[in-house]
DNA sequence: ATATTCTTGACTAAATCACTCGGGTTTAAG
DNA sequence: CTTAAACCCGAGTGATTTAGTCAAGAATAT
């Protein structure tokens, strides 16, 4: 099965996204900053975002991306299947011919495993994740970061002038 | 996170052998034959396993490999573990230092995919799956190719004497 | 003795991962 | 109408992992 950083950045991306998209679109730039992803990486995973219509695209300059429609109706699942393909634990792809055309010994399990792991990953939405206190917590520990970051910036720049 | 053929290849042997121990030790070469997988890579699988106290060994002609505890305290979990290391979610292995040394925006939901699984796999014993009337199915029906299969070829070698 | 079975380590082709690079195209602002 | 901000897209790549193979050896029942 397949649960690699690509799907793990692109649901950080989105809940970062989600927690950001009050004031309009949000670069992937802003984002990949905050979230320390790779821009280029994160241009890759969007491209598919947006083919699966989790998210929207607005090109030009205070462009960027956000979100078409209710986060209660975007699970962490769609979101990994969106860039991830599918998440899968059996050895034939759920097609049950692992042993000369016929199901093996322990197919069912992974079966079962596979629908347990989407389940739960089905049952949790982005706006679960924005709702969640140690998600809270972590978003204003990140903001701060930000904002000392900014400022030192700004006087750097205002010294050096 | 790890969940590939070595894991399933493991459990799937172990229920083999399960299935088949009332009878002394059982060779690799036989679950091999049995489940299509190769002998050379179980006998990797099998050091691990062995190492991990999940199975015992013996030597020589007549020899195998065989159990050395209740199947009921052999979880799905304890075979892959021994086998494939970690099954663990997180971007950091659990060390909650995904983001600048902090915990990232989703580490807490990626401990609880981790755990989802874990619980899950960590719930099957062998003495479950053996039980199951799909493994049992799948097992007749094993015995049957395989009687099968051997009888075609005492035929063979009666008829080329 | 000898065949059978486990034991171990070294090696490897192919695939996948996690990106980078280098160019586009679109469009809002100035 | 130019410029620059942003998305868009495909090709390439080094490192790692996967899924094994190969070769040699050690123990032991017959």
């Amino acid at each position: 099965m397949r649960l690699t950083t690509k799907g793990r950045y692109a649901v950080t991306a989105l809940l970062d996204l989600a927690l950001h998209s009050e004031s309009g679109p949000v670069s992937l730039a802003e984002i990949a900053k905050r979230q320390e992803l790779s821009l280029s990486y994160l241009e890759q995973l969007f491209v598919k975002l947006r083919r699966n219509k989790l998210v929207a695209s607005a090109r030009g300059p205070g462009g960027g991306y956000s979100f078409d429609r209710d986060l209660a109706t975007v699970s962490v699942a769609d979101i990994i299947q969106a860039v991830d393909e599918v998440v899968d634990a059996t050895n034939c792809s759920g097609k049950s011919d692992c042993h000369e055309g016929q199901t093996c010994l322990t197919h069912h399990l992974w079966d079962d495993l596979t629908r347990q792991i989407h389940d739960f990953l089905d049952g949790i939405s982005l706006a679960d994740l924005v709702q969640r206190k140690e998600i809270q917590a972590v978003s204003a520990r990140q903001r701060h970061a930000f904002a000392e970051a900014n400022l030192e910036q700004v006087v750097r720049i205002a010294v050096s002038d």
